[in-house]
Order: C-alpha cells, then sequence, then structure tokens
DNA sequence: CTTGTTGCAAATTCTTTGCATGACA
DNA sequence: TGTCATGCAAAGAATTTGCAACAAG
C-alpha cells in the first residue's frame, strides 16, 4: 500500500520548516500524510514500526508537536484524552467530522462556525478567542454494518 | 457566596440518582455546584481538603464520572488534557467561553451551532452526530492584568 | 444483614525529559 | 566539525482499579 510515489507532495518542506532534514523526521511526516486522517503517536509509531522505519517513540512525539506548534498539523484529543494528529497541507483552517467506529474524516463547511466564534469574540469582552469545534459521528459504512448486526 | 439557601437545588436528588447517598457523594457534589465552572477531579479534591471534607481522591473521580454519566455534568478537556466538571442543573445542552487565566466561564448564545451541527448531521449520511464546541479566551479582568504587566 | 462504597496504594496509560551517542549541514 | 536530533530509559501526570474495611438501606 505504499506504492504511487509519483505524486508525493514532497514532506521535505515540512520537515525542513521544523529544523534538520533527518530519515526519521521525513519518516514521520510521511506516514502522517498517508494516514489521511487523525492518528494518535502511538498509533503512528506503530505503523512506523510495521513499515521497517524503527523510528524512537520520543521522535514521533517531538516530530508531531513541533508539527502542530509550526501550523503543519491539526491536533485534536479522542474522547480517552489521547492527542489526535492530522495532517495539514494548507494554511486554511477547517474542522471535521470524525467516525467514531472506523476514524473517517471528512472536512466540513465550517464557515458558520467561524462566523459565530467570530461573533462571540467581538460580543464577549474576552481576548484572543480561540474555538475547538469536533464533530463525531457514524458514517454511513459503518451505521449500516451496524444495521446489519442489529437485526441478525 | 454560599447564602440563599432557599432555592438550593438539593444535591441529594443527584446524589442518589447515581447511586446510594453517602457523605462523600454530597460533599462532592455540594462542592462541584459550588465551583460554579469548571473544576478537575484534583482542583475539587483539594478543595474538599481545605473545606475538611475528608473524600478520597478516587471517590471524586468516581463520582464526577458518575455525574456525568448521569448527565448531571459536562465534561471538557482544557489545553493539558486534563478532564474538567460542570454541574448541570438542567437538561439543557450548553456551551461555554472559558477564559484560560482564570477558569471563569460564561455559557454563550449556542443557537447558532446548534443550527450548523444539524445541518451537517443531516447532510452528511453520518448518524448519531455529536459535536464538541469549546471556546476559549482570556476575560476582560485577566486581559487588563495583562496588559498592565506587559507595558511595566 | 447484604450489598454498594470508600480509601489506599499499586497499576495503567499517555507523554515528556535527561543525557550520551550519532547524524546532518 | 559543530550542532542538533535521536533513542533509551526513567520520570511525570492524570486517571483507574483491586481489595479489605465500612456504612447505607
Amino acid at each position: 500500500m505504499e506504492s504511487d510515489r509519483q505524486h508525493a507532495p514532497a514532506p521535505l518542506a515540512d520537515v525542513t520548516l521544523i529544523g534538520r532534514l533527518t530519515h526519521q523526521r521525513t519518516a514521520v511526516v510521511d506516514a502522517l500524510i498517508r494516514a489521511e486522517g487523525f492518528v494518535g503517536a502511538q498509533a503512528l509509531h506503530n505503523r512506523l514500526a510495521a513499515d521497517g522505519s524503527a523510528v524512537g517513540l520520543s521522535t514521533v512525539y517531538r516530530t508531531l508537536t513541533a508539527l502542530a506548534a509550526a501550523g503543519r498539523a491539526d491536533l485534536v484529543r479522542d474522547a480517552a484524552g489521547e492527542r489526535l494528529f492530522r495532517y495539514r497541507p494548507g494554511p486554511d483552517h477547517r474542522h471535521y467530522l470524525i467516525c467514531t467506529e472506523c476514524g473517517l474524516s471528512r472536512p466540513v463547511d465550517s464557515g458558520p462556525v467561524e462566523d459565530w466564534a467570530d461573533t462571540i469574540a467581538q460580543t464577549s469582552g474576552f481576548a484572543n478567542v480561540r474555538h475547538t469545534v469536533e464533530l463525531s459521528g457514524v458514517c454511513p459504512d459503518c451505521g449500516s454494518r451496524h444495521a446489519a448486526a442489529e437485526r441478525r
């Protein structure tokens, strides 16, 4: 499943953005991109190991943290409190609808919330207002799978 | 600030809702109500100790978790990943703007987000869509304190 | 009395950090 | 070659759990 090197978005830029260009960082960024959704540090570490890239867990954490700090990754927390990271190709601010079953994430139109958040920011008297919006649900696939199981 | 026993919501109902009526649970619920905002389990445990109520930390965790499960408490996570609980008097669904400095929380008009979330839920094909919305910022008081420090 | 609760401490889980070795530029 | 990055293992922090003593109904 790791073919298609053609349209590789060259994570190099992302790596150099946070420091030196190393094997490990490249591998982490690469794996994060291929994850195509939110992943935990430990999960990513496991995938890397499975792929043959022996990267230390600490390095995975450090790289992901640096990426998030550099604005190249989004960061949320799952119900268990684990940090989940997602690669962010562009500088845009997005919100996602995440399937609680399979982890599939789909970007949603967040315009209305942004406007709402801005309004709150302006009318509240609070400064430096930031918002976290997380939508979760069961995607169609997982949903139908459930339905089937229920009526078994 | 803890007078006005008249309209006291009698936490008894909340306690019995989650099991037996004990000293400890009453103390925890009471302290949570008096907190009037989001508090961490450990912080609540400290307050209880300061109030002379020696309740075990495990019991605080267990009680808060049970309350949240019973729908009598809201649960969010702060930036550090710590669970923060807030007493929920009614069955209504609310969102808050929380000060990152002092913890002050203020309910905000969440109508627009609710509508937005509903729309997403209906157009996405996802089932059982739930949302988490957290607004944080620096409240006026903390803000001016900052400003003063900055130009010191 | 019987069963649910508590408290303590040990166990878990996720994440961070110190420091010597090794790799980039 | 001089830093910066890595890896390992130990440290931290928040939360959960096992189990014997205890209290509520």
